[in-house]
DNA sequence: TATGGTCAAAGGTCAAAGATAGTCAAACTT
DNA sequence: AAGTTTGACTATCTTTGACCTTTGACCATA
């Protein structure tokens, strides 16, 4: 193997094997390869990034731990989205709700669901921000992300 | 269970069972786990506290205890939330998170729903902002609001 | 038998230290 | 040029310890 982030990569690969979700200690995952820490973020961002179907988690702290799910990318829909939204430098109210009608439309999403989304990237949510378009892109980057979990 | 804020969190929900109160001594709490007693308060400070649904009393000198009390829900915690939110000037994304789990638990959400808006207010959401505490407010209130008019 | 003092047993607060993880840019490799 | 690796700096969560407050039991005195 080539470089130590695809053995590392491999190795993850071989926790998680069969199951959906792994837990693990980046100190001790990068103890283990003698790497720097921040290796593994590398890592998680370039082999275990939604394009490739996976989401990542963590939580800081005492305890804490990095987690990586894997999720089901049957359906084009949303990743095709994301990846508009990643090109994009912003987002308007208008554009937003577009897009939050057309999931509805194909079942991507309930009534509720679109109206939590429409709520939360309106311009009167997003008022207080001097850079709405930019902000709204990337709430919608996480909901949408989220929203690929199941 | 890495950290023993943790563990202590899910002894104290099993004493809870299905009641919805207990009442506990801190300093035995303490003893049992090993830990000094002001953890316990910083696991009821972080676990048991309002936002999630829970009122947490105490009782000084001799024989003294801690109790912990479940907050019943009815068709007023939307719109008590939403007062709490207008009298406050910012929302972090931990007690963001913890209403959400609140209204999760408490079926006023969807899991779908309770993970759109964590998405939706997670500080990587909202990074771009030079005032994210106050901007997840706003955000907040919009969605708590329109999930009201069903 | 009231009234008040004393003291040990709780519990409370807060800030510092410890334990993780994240970010970003520079250096290195291929 | 693109991808990889490292390290310095930052952010967040947890744990501990020193010091503070409240309560109740016990006791002394009027």
């Amino acid at each position: 193997m080539a470089n130590i982030s695809e053995e590392i990569e491999q190795f993850i690969l071989s926790v998680l094997g069969d199951s959906d979700e792994v837990t693990l200690s980046r100190s001790q995952l990068a103890d283990y390869f003698s790497v720097a820490p921040s290796q593994i973020n590398y890592v998680l961002r370039t082999r275990f990034n939604v394009c490739r179907g996976y989401i990542t988690g963590s939580k800081r702290g005492g305890g804490g731990n990095i987690s990586i799910v894997r999720i089901a990318v049957d359906d084009e829909l949303i990743p095709s989205i994301l990846r508009d939204l990643e090109d994009s430098k912003g987002l308007s109210q208008n554009k937003a709700c577009d897009i939050a009608d057309r999931l509805l439309r194909d079942s991507a999403l309930t009534e509720r669901e679109c109206g939590i989304i429409k709520a939360a990237l309106s311009d009167k949510a997003l008022a207080a921000s001097d850079n709405s378009a930019q902000l709204r892109r990337n709430i919608y980057g996480e909901i949408l992300t989220e929203l690929m979990r199941r």
